[in-house]
DNA sequence: CCAAAAGTGTTATGTCTACACCCATGA
DNA sequence: TCATGGGTGTAGACATAACACTTTTGG
């Protein structure tokens, strides 16, 4: 067994990296689990889509680099929001250097807005079944990333509360449902999802307010917003046995 | 919103930084889970304790890096062992310069033989509540490291087969419903682990053989070795409203 | 009035838990 | 034979899923 950890400490006797965060910002359009993509300025892959990031400065940690990531891309600058889920590092990933990358994400709402203020070329809203298919080719290594991110937003939304980061600070149950559904692409029992949602203590709370009807009608529904039980727990299990794409 | 990714590529643009590997690996020592540390030769930090690592090459994967470290450290080599599950970076956790890490986990058993066969001045095995407690300081940030990891495997034992890592090819029911007590810091009852764990298709099988009982009798349990359904889903769950130590 | 969506009630089925009880061994 | 751990059976508590039914709206 060797019994040191062999770490040198000229400048020469290690490789340098460039390290940089990446971020995967999720948002729900139109009931599709959707990423934000910008157009590269720069070599390499300059004019390609890509998920944002940028280089990590040695004075900010992973952390800090990741929120300022977010912020710049999205004007939004929330620490609780950003998910650390992987790092990547192999080689040629960058053909021009040694870069390790740090990969987040992030769930954000009313993304639509931002994006339709910048220029269409420049940013975009992808669902992330175009990209998992590979409809759209992304830099580096970045579709990996992307499939490596939703695989984590499955997971947590059945470990966490992260699917009240998909709606606003007040919400039907329907439209929480709507996520876990587009999120697991499954159906889900209205009654069911209700009782179970509720019955966990401290999940959502009940605001005593009604949203407005559907242009179709409908009994108003409830308007509820997130408790303190953010990340404690599962509100719901993810149904096994289920055909993808609904039955 | 910032529409490049401001990836400039000039090398006086970006920051420069060693990236390290570093492993936690677990093993279970007399009913308790453990972590194998190695003793510091070298500054920073010479002389302390701290959990294997070395400089990731430009030439290899993180994957690879990770596995060549717990060759070096152990002679195993089984790269299906390590899980990545953070990245490191805050500024100055390397007081000598700016260092990104990446964390793996691996799970062994049989790693007593190992150490013993080593100066004991220069590996141990610890357990770790006496790392999260801070009763062993450790170099760098790699408490917090520890920390981290025994969460993630504290997870992984619901959700993956890891349990069955920490012992041997085949194994009775009572050894591998120890691993769970001792990473869940819970009691199971014997009978419902078993339902649970043969009820769950292709995790464990029968072999057909029995162990010899202990010196205090009892009847000779069955050996059972690992199904083909490694990491599909959870053969029994962690149990909440659990009081820590025992009931 | 009808369609649509929200919300409640009910029941069958399945899973989990606790614990009684039998089995095979060492001392 | 007794103590010890392995292994099976089983009844009640609890959770889940399916779906009938009521409520409240827009058209």
């Amino acid at each position: 067994m060797t019994t040191n950890t062999s770490k040198g400490y000229d400048p020469a006797d290690y490789p340098p990296f460039a390290v940089t965060v990446d971020v995967v910002i999720f948002t729900m359009v139109d009931g599709a689990l959707s990423v934000l993509l910008v157009r590269r300025g720069q070599e390499p892959f300059a004019g390609m889509w890509a998920i944002p990031g940028g280089f990590k400065l040695p004075t900010e940690s992973l952390d800090d680099a990741a929120r300022r990531e977010l912020r710049e891309e999205t004007g939004v600058d929330a620490a609780s929001l950003l998910v650390q889920f992987g790092a990547y590092g192999d080689p040629g990933r960058d053909p021009r250097m040694n870069v390790v990358t740090v990969a987040y994400l992030a769930v954000l709402r009313d993304l639509e807005g931002i994006v339709a203020g910048t220029d269409a070329a420049d940013a975009q809203l992808v669902p992330v079944e175009r990209i998992v298919r590979g409809k759209v080719a992304l830099a580096f290594d970045h579709r990996r990333i992307v499939r490596d991110a939703v695989e984590r937003v499955r997971r947590d939304l059945e470990s966490t509360g992260l699917a009240t980061a998909f709606v606003g600070p007040t919400f039907t149950l329907s439209e929480l449902r709507a996520v876990y559904e587009a999120g697991w692409e499954v159906e889900l029992d209205g009654a069911n999802f209700r009782r179970a949602v509720t019955a966990a203590a401290g999940w959502v709370v009940a605001t005593g307010k009604r949203a407005a009807p559907g242009a179709e009608g409908g009994k108003p529904p409830e308007l509820f917003r997130a408790g303190r039980a953010w990340k404690h727990g599962a509100p719901i299990r993810r149904p096994r046995n289920t055909t993808r794409g609904g039955r």
